[in-house]
DNA sequence: CCCGATTCCCCGC
DNA sequence: GCGGGGAATCGGG
């Protein structure tokens, strides 16, 4: 379970912070999508969303944890590893969970 | 010290 | 009611 990810992450020379942040993110339910703000709230810091999405941005595991799933408040993706990173992130949401997206 | 995958509030029309 | 801009906030290098 998610244990077993947040093991993994501190071997990669994370923090805390990183850990929980990559730990919830992992946590999203299928089929759905997660926003910053709820991460961030998830983890005990409802104003963290800010060092979230830093968190995030630094996933080690791409491949355990879902970081396409987490979008803006307002439904947008918001961005992704790399510029226009968007896009393809939309696309993947809609192909995975085709959750409540904004639609562009 | 500065920046960053964000969020919320206020103002104007 | 809608759109735009600025400030606040948290952590990491």
């Amino acid at each position: 379970m998610q244990q077993r990810i947040e093991a993994l992450l501190s071997k990669y020379g994370l923090t805390d912070f990183q850990k929980l942040v990559l730990v919830a993110t992992s946590s999203i339910p299928k089929g759905k999508t997660a926003t910053y703000k709820e991460i961030a709230k998830r983890i005990g810091k409802p104003k963290a969303y800010r060092a979230v999405g830093n968190a995030l941005a630094a996933n080690p595991l791409p491949v355990v944890i879902p970081c396409h799933r987490v979008i803006k408040s307002n439904g947008s993706v918001g961005s992704y590893s790399r510029r226009g990173g968007a896009a393809a992130k939309l696309r993947l949401l809609k192909r995975e969970n085709a959750s409540s997206l904004k639609g562009l």
